[in-house]
DNA sequence: TTAATATCGTTTCAACGCTAACGATTATGA
DNA sequence: TCATAATCGTTAGCGTTGAAACGATATTAA
């Protein structure tokens, strides 16, 4: 990313008070530091079943609730509720999940995990993990923790 | 996203030695803030003019630098050299941009702003700043400056 | 010089991701 | 009851995304 100083000078023209640097830096730093996580697990973790960052993320939540409504994997993978729908639809092509319609109220759709999708997670988790504890192994523990700290309250001011 | 305790407990049969929990909640946060972040700017501020995340973050580099090559976007944004390619076609055909080959080297594409994609920065780029400020508002500005540092940190030892 | 190698950007193809529109189902209220 | 509204998941249409293959250009080595 370009200096600070670059975009002040362009803003010569541009109707703004005041620079605010620090929340820059938050900010780019922030989405580069996940740009990256997403790039790596992908790359070195989630490829070898064709599994993306969404779609592993989904698979997560099945492993663990057994049994998730569609628009509860939309809230929770933060993404829309036809990503979630498209890629329920691949993962069903590949055996790992299947779709279960709600008796009581048949508009609600439950999405399931399959054997075989838990066999996989089973086999990935230990992986994603690990690339997990590489990504952030530059900070000590008591630095991990003050920076979840931070992050989930910029998480829960925003409602993210 | 659901507790640690759970995944502990999944984990009974995946040959993993030890869980390293804040790891896992750094991971988590981290990629859930990133998520709402790009979220909310593509919502409030880069949706009235049809741009992405990316897309603006490419137009940013070419305000920025004024001419920049293909490679060097793609670097920046953190997004292959396709999606580059992609996204530089979907900003010609809004004419916010062009593509200039090199002549001492023309394998080199650079790509260049148009006064038009000039306009559009100097009126979006106050709007994005704002959401900056507004995202991170709940942190003090030495907070800021201690996130910053860490997930610096972060980005240099992974090479992202 | 020429052949082999490397580098660059584009294309191809499949999947991801959004908004908006839609059909089906349920809830509300006159 | 029956019409209206609200909610759910899917579909349509378009742009984004990456791996791999490709063509064009430049570099290297013989």
């Amino acid at each position: 990313m370009p200096e600070e100083k670059d975009t002040i000078n362009k803003l010569a023209k541009a109707p703004i008070e005041s620079l605010h640097l620090d929340a820059i830096t938050v900010v780019t730093n922030l989405y580069r530091a996940a740009q990256g996580l997403r790039n790596k697990m992908e790359r070195e973790v989630l490829a070898k079943h064709g599994l993306s960052w969404t779609s592993f993320s989904i698979l997560y939540d099945l492993w663990i609730w057994e049994s998730v409504e569609t628009k509860k994997l939309a809230m929770s993978a933060g993404v829309s509720k036809a990503t979630i729908s498209n890629i329920t639809n691949t993962l069903e092509r590949k055996e790992l999940c299947y779709r279960k319609v709600d008796n009581r109220d048949r508009r609600i759709t439950c999405v399931v995990l399959t054997d075989k999708g838990r066999k996989v997670m089973e086999e990935l988790y230990p992986q994603f993990h690990q690339g997990e504890v590489e990504v952030v192994s530059s900070l000590t523990v008591e630095e991990q923790k003050v920076i979840s700290g931070m992050l989930r309250r910029v998480i829960r001011e925003n409602n993210f």
